[in-house]
DNA sequence: TTCGTATTTAACCATATGGTTAAATTAATC
DNA sequence: GATTAATTTAACCATATGGTTAAATACGAA
């Protein structure tokens, strides 16, 4: 077990902007090129480039290369990884917030028997 | 149904760095005081403070009073949120690879009778 | 080889991030 | 009121982010 925070690093970076949370929902639904990920996002293609980048940066996109276009595809195991650090401080919690409970429905049912 | 833009930029962004990670991962384990938090972290005390800003500011802590001391408290509903939009487009890209299984599936069992 | 289209690189700019040290603030205690 | 401890603010610096326009590159087609 490594540690990744150098790539959650990444991961949780290019989560941190809309536009690449965007250009991520369009690649789940398939491949798509830049000029397709660019047309709905009111940004200069160059922009594009650069939000690219930092998705590539944190491995969530593969590129392939089909004449002058430059497919990209969605790769999910960076997401997995970012969910997976997420759920596993919720069992931390939820355990905490749990044994909490437990603690406060053993005063009510055993009533102090001294003091 | 709201767009939480702004307020998933704000907890993606907190969670990009290692840092930051840290004080929510010790928070999961009950309330802390800044030096608490900052114990662990070789850097100065007003680093800290500005880890805290950005915590606060994507609401992910919440904070009290209590003499000199502002104990910090983890606020769990932006982790959910975030957790949230991921689990979402896990359903985008599984349910598209599902289709795909499918027609697959029907290449195999339906040979093509023509051509 | 030239033309057109898709994409990237270069150069630039403004603002944000992440750190520092020194000074200010807040509140308990002596 | 002075002292001490916890925390924040101020001022500064270096680098990263996020955008622009203009130029360069890559490739298919004419």
């Amino acid at each position: 077990m490594v540690k990744y925070e150098a790539q959650l690093d990444a991961v949780f970076t290019a989560l941190a902007h809309p536009a690449r949370r965007a250009m991520l929902a369009r690649l789940g639904r398939g491949d798509a090129t830049v000029s397709e990920l660019a047309e709905p996002l009111d940004m200069s293609m160059p922009a594009v480039t650069k939000h690219l980048k930092v998705l590539e940066r944190a491995r969530l996109i593969s590129r392939g290369r089909n004449a002058q276009w430059r497919p990209c595809r969605l790769e999910t195991t960076p997401l997995n990884e970012a969910s997976g650090w997420i759920e596993e401080q919720r069992k931390v919690w939820e355990a905490r917030l749990d044994r909490l409970e437990t603690y406060l429905h053993s005063l009510d049912k055993q009533p102090r028997k001294k003091r």
